[in-house]
DNA sequence: TTGTATGCGTTATCAT
DNA sequence: ATGATAACGCATACAA
C-alpha cells in the first residue's frame, strides 16, 4: 500500500480555502483571520504534510542548499570540518550536499555542474588540488574557499589555519627542547597551505640563528596505493642509511609524522631522546600512537562557524563587509614526542 | 557584473526551435533531424547551457537525490562507507544529501521530513539509536538500512556485516593464541550489531570448552565528554585493582581496544605474552598504536555496493527479486596484539 | 519532424 | 481577508 505525499492543493481543498491562503498561513505572510489560521494548520498537522521545497526552490529561485567541495571526507580534519559546516548550516535551514572529490579535477568539475542545476546557493570548497575559480558555472555564486588560493580575490572569501604560524610553533618548539638539526618533511608542495608551513619553519630556524639547510627538506609524493606513512618512513631510512641523522623532525602531517615514528624505531632511535618529532593535524592517531605525538592542531570548529556565517552573509548581502581573507590561529599540543 | 543562469527557453530561441524540441534532443527522447540536433547541440555548448535539476525533478517526480543517514560521519567505518556510497551514486548519476543525525532522534526526524521535502528517491540509514521506520514520512520510499534493524521488514532491506562471525573468529583468535580467560568490552549493547559479536564470542567460547563468565562482560556507557577510550581504560583498571586479571580481551571496538592497551600498560602487563586483545573495524589507529592491533576487518567497500545496487533496483522495480537481508563476511586482520 | 499547450507544487501579484 | 492566476524550468501528450 503505497501513501501518497500532499500537496497545498489538497491542504487547500480540506480546508475550504485557496492555496494562497494556505501558502501565507505557511509562511506567516500577509494577512488572514486567526480562524483560518487554525483551519489550517489543523488540517496541515493532521495530513502531516510537508511543503515540497523542490517547488518552493524552482519557484523562490533559492534552493536553501549549499555545495561543499572536499578531497577526501575519511580524512579525520576534513571530516570534522564538513561535519561541523553541515551541521551550523541545518540550523539556519540549509541543507549541504557534500562531494568528495578524490583530488580529481574532472570529477571536479562534474560535481561542479550538478551543483549548478541544483541551483545551489553557495559553495564552500575545501582544499583541492590547484586553484579554484567558478568561471565554468554560468551563475555568480558565493564562494568560501578554505585552505584554497581562489582565482577571483575579489569576490571569493578564503578562510585558512595560519600555517605559517604552525610551521613557526613547530619549529621552535623543537628547537626550544634542544634540537639543533631538524629536518622537514613535505607531501604536497605545491598547496599554499604546505608552503607556508615551510616558511614557518626556515623563520623559526633564523629567528634562532639557526641555519636552514636546502637538503634537510625532504620531499615526499605519493605513489599508487602505497600510504604515506610508509613513504615517509622510507624516505627517511633512506637518509639514516647514508649517514644523514636529525634530531628533530617536524612533519607537515600526522601520518607522515608516524612514519617518522617507525623509521626512527627501525634504527633503534629514542623518541625523544635521539629524535624529536612534531607533526599536523592532531589526528586521532596522534593521539594513540606510541609515543604519542606532539602536533599542530588547527581549530576546525571556528573554521567550520567561519565559513558559515561568512557564506550566509555573502548569499544575503552580496559579499559587503565581508572580511576576504580569515586566518585562524593554531595551537601547539605537546605530547611524548617532544 | 553577475552572470546569468541560462534556460531551455533561451536555448530554443538562439537555436530557433521550440522548447519541445530542445528537450527532446537534449534527453534523446523522440524524432528530430540530425540538423536540429546539431544546431541545438552547438547553442548548448556556446552557452554553457546545464539542464535546472530542481525544475526536471518537479517535472518527473523523481529528483535523483537519495538520502543518508548516519550517525557520525568523523567515524572512520561510517566516512569509509559513506564516501564509498557517495561515490558509486554520483556515477549512476544520482547525488548524496548526508546527514549527520549525532545518534539524535530529534535531529534524525527532522532530517526526515527535510529529505521528505527534498523528494529523495531513496533513503540509506548506517546505524543509530533504535529501531528504524519511516511511519512518520507520507511517502513511501525504498529504504535500505545498514547495520540498524528496521521496522517493516517487509518493504526494507537489511544489510550488515556478518556480527557474529565477527565476534566469533575474534574470540577464537584469542582463543588459538592461547587465551584461557577471556573478556569482552561492549560499548552500546542495545544494538543488534553488539548483541551478535557479543553472541559470537559465547558461541566461540563454548566450541573450545571454555565456560561463559558474565562476570567476564565489562559494560562501557560513554558520559559527557570523557571518550570511550579512557572510560574503557578506567573500567578495566578497575578490574585489575580488584585482582581480576584477564589473558584475552575482546573489544567490540578499535577505540575500546586502545583504553584496553592502557589499561595493560598502566599495570605493566605485556602485550602479548601477558594479555592479548583483539579490537574490531580496523580503524585506522589499529595499525598504528602500539602494539599494533589485531580486529575484525568490516567489508565497507561491499556494504557500499550491495546497499547501492539493492537501492537502485528498489527504486526501478519495487522491491522485486531484492534480497531482504543481506549479510558481508568479515576478516580478521592479525597484529602485534595477539 | 516539429510546435503548442499543460502541469508538476509553490509563491506573489492583482483583484475583489 | 481571501481568491484567481501567472510564473519558475522542464517534459510530454497531442496537433500539425
Amino acid at each position: 500500500m503505497n501513501k501518497k505525499t500532499v500537496s497545498i492543493k489538497e491542504i487547500a481543498k480540506l480546508s475550504g480555502v485557496s492555496v494562497a491562503t494556505v501558502s501565507r498561513v505557511i509562511n506567516n505572510n500577509g494577512r488572514f483571520s486567526e480562524e483560518t489560521r487554525k483551519k489550517v494548520l489543523k488540517v496541515i498537522k493532521e495530513t502531516n504534510y510537508e511543503t515540497n521545497s523542490i517547488a518552493k526552490s524552482l519557484r523562490m529561485r533559492k534552493s536553501n542548499t549549499i555545495g561543499i567541495l572536499v578531497p577526501d571526507i575519511s580524512n579525520s580534519f576534513f571530516a570534522n570540518v564538513v561535519q561541523e559546516i553541515e551541521s551550523i548550516l541545518f540550523e539556519q535551514g540549509y541543507s549541504t550536499i557534500i562531494c568528495n572529490t578524490d583530488r580529481n579535477e574532472e570529477k571536479e568539475l562534474a560535481y561542479l555542474r550538478m551543483l549548478e542545476g541544483k541551483m545551489i546557493d553557495g559553495l564552500i570548497v575545501i582544499s583541492g588540488v590547484k586553484e579554484f575559480g567558478t568561471a565554468t558555472m554560468n551563475k555568480t555564486i558565493p564562494l568560501i574557499c578554505i585552505d584554497r588560493k581562489p582565482q577571483d580575490t575579489q569576490n571569493t572569501i578564503i578562510i585558512e589555519s595560519n600555517h605559517y604560524q604552525g610551521g613557526f610553533i613547530a619549529t621552535e618548539e623543537l628547537i626550544k627542547q634542544g634540537c639543533k638539526n631538524i629536518a622537514i618533511i613535505i607531501h604536497r608542495d605545491f598547496l599554499s597551505s604546505s608552503k607556508e608551513r615551510l616558511a614557518g619553519y626556515k623563520d623559526a630556524l633564523k629567528k634562532n640563528n639557526l641555519a636552514f639547510n636546502p637538503d634537510n627538506v625532504i620531499h615526499i609524493k605519493a605513489t599508487g596505493n602505497v600510504s604515506r606513512t610508509e613513504i615517509a618512513k622510507q624516505a627517511l631510512v633512506e637518509r639514516f642509511k647514508q649517514g644523514e641523522f636529525f634530531d628533530g623532525i617536524f612533519a607537515l602531517n600526522d601520518r607522515l609524522a608516524i612514519g617518522a615514528i617507525h623509521a626512527a624505531k627501525e634504527y633503534q632511535l629514542n623518541i625523544p631522546v635521539d629524535l624529536k618529532i612534531v607533526g599536523f593535524d592532531n589526528d586521532p592517531i596522534s593521539k594513540y600512537c606510541s609515543p604519542t605525538l606532539s602536533t599542530i592542531k588547527q581549530d576546525n570548529r571556528v573554521i567550520a562557524q567561519q565559513a558559515c556565517t561568512s557564506l550566509l552573509l555573502a548569499i544575503d548581502t552580496n559579499y559587503a563587509e565581508i572580511e576576504k581573507h580569515q586566518v585562524i590561529p593554531v595551537s601547539l599540543i605537546v605530547r611524548e614526542s617532544t
